[in-house]
DNA sequence: CCCATAAAATGAACATCGTTCAATATTTTT
DNA sequence: AAAAATATTGAACGATGTTCATTTTATGGG
């Protein structure tokens, strides 16, 4: 039996997340399981719902980890260079999103798998980390409108990000082939969208 | 023990499948169980595996199901009005889909919960039910584009669409907030993108 | 130092799931 | 009527998430 002073509570969920983690990663999501997990860190698969509620409780730590990776991906300087169009840095940012949705593809989806237990609303922290993750697209789409417009100015923000989340959706889940079945096609596809929206941004001024 | 008279083997899979799109309206995803269909229909869960191959290929039946009504919402006569611009017409195409993704939201769900069957392509059948769903707004499109481009407006096609349902997942799966908690937000959302879009498109001739 | 109390870890047990397949029941053919 | 073919069965298997009475470990006071 592992002894209760080998970890702290808190040291133990870290624990707990890491070998998940990796679990997903060498055996997918389906070989996430309490009993796979607490084996591997040698407790037994109680403990696991001593330090989570649920299992659902875990994936959102999980799910976390994952939207702070996403979120540093996005602000990272390739994105965000003062030196480059607005428009170079937002295309830059599209396909950021797609090659995150491409090397971290387990995770990823588990982004939108995870089913809210119940009636229950999601979490302030939680939704604070989705909100969070539109601030790099409006920081790039502030200098295009009055100030006054700041409201219309993260709606823009938002349809723009859903829209390539969209293209990235259906191209990596295979729902869809843009336009062949050219590796380049998903480039192509994020680049029009960017180039058209923000040509139709400027129209409409 | 139910008689083997009783059906064909066609009606049975009908059978199933009914009793099967039933239980998700009732019980939603979770209560779609191969117990749970063959005590409703009077057999024995082993005659579901007669019918299918797996439980995953009866969500692949309820899948093309799904899409075929999705196939005729997009195709009905409001978002395809010849009396009107086409612009309209696709921002009615656009509230159509996210109207159905909200009536049918647990089997729309379903759509993009499922999961190949280990490294299996995607049948030809269920792409091509896939692929139909763009034609109605191609057809919006085409208008907009010379003939010689034909290639790049079903791009286009394949990228709008690709938003509004970024836009309708996103919304519809409350991972986003777009503007405000106000319901008429998504339609607001899917406006300005369709106008920002085309506006686009006519900017970059 | 010992013992009472608190806390953590356990793992068998429960309900449920998808799935299999030998056995049984039914129909068709000979 | 017997035999072959086919459909249906349902117990059984190996999983899963989850619970919780029991056991183990740590702590603190006398």
């Amino acid at each position: 039996m592992a002894r209760r002073s080998d970890h702290t509570r808190d040291e133990l969920k870290i624990l707990v997340l890491d070998k998940a983690w990796q679990l997903i990663d060498s055996k997918g999501f389906e070989g996430l399981t309490a009993r796979a997990i607490a084996s591997e860190i040698g407790y037994a698969p109680g403990t696991i719902y001593n330090l989570f509620d649920s299992m659902d409780d875990l994936y959102l730590q999980i799910n976390a980890r994952t939207l702070d990776i996403l979120y540093d991906t996005l602000s990272a300087p390739v994105c965000n260079n003062p030196g480059k169009p607005s428009q170079d840095n937002m295309k830059a940012m599209a396909l950021a999103y797609m090659d995150f949705a491409r090397d971290y593809h387990p995770y990823w989806l588990m982004l939108f798998n995870f089913r809210l237990p119940e009636d229950r609303k999601v979490q302030a922290w939680y939704q604070e980390k989705i909100d969070r993750l539109f601030e790099p697209l409006e920081t790039l789409l502030q200098p295009m409108f009055p100030e006054a417009h700041e409201r219309k100015m993260k709606m823009a923000a938002r349809v723009l990000w859903s829209s390539v989340h969209g293209l990235c959706f259906l191209q990596e889940t295979g729902k869809v082939s843009i336009v062949s079945q050219n590796d380049a096609s998903s480039d192509i596809a994020s680049n029009f969208l960017i180039e058209t929206f923000l040509a139709g941004l400027h129209a409409n001024d």
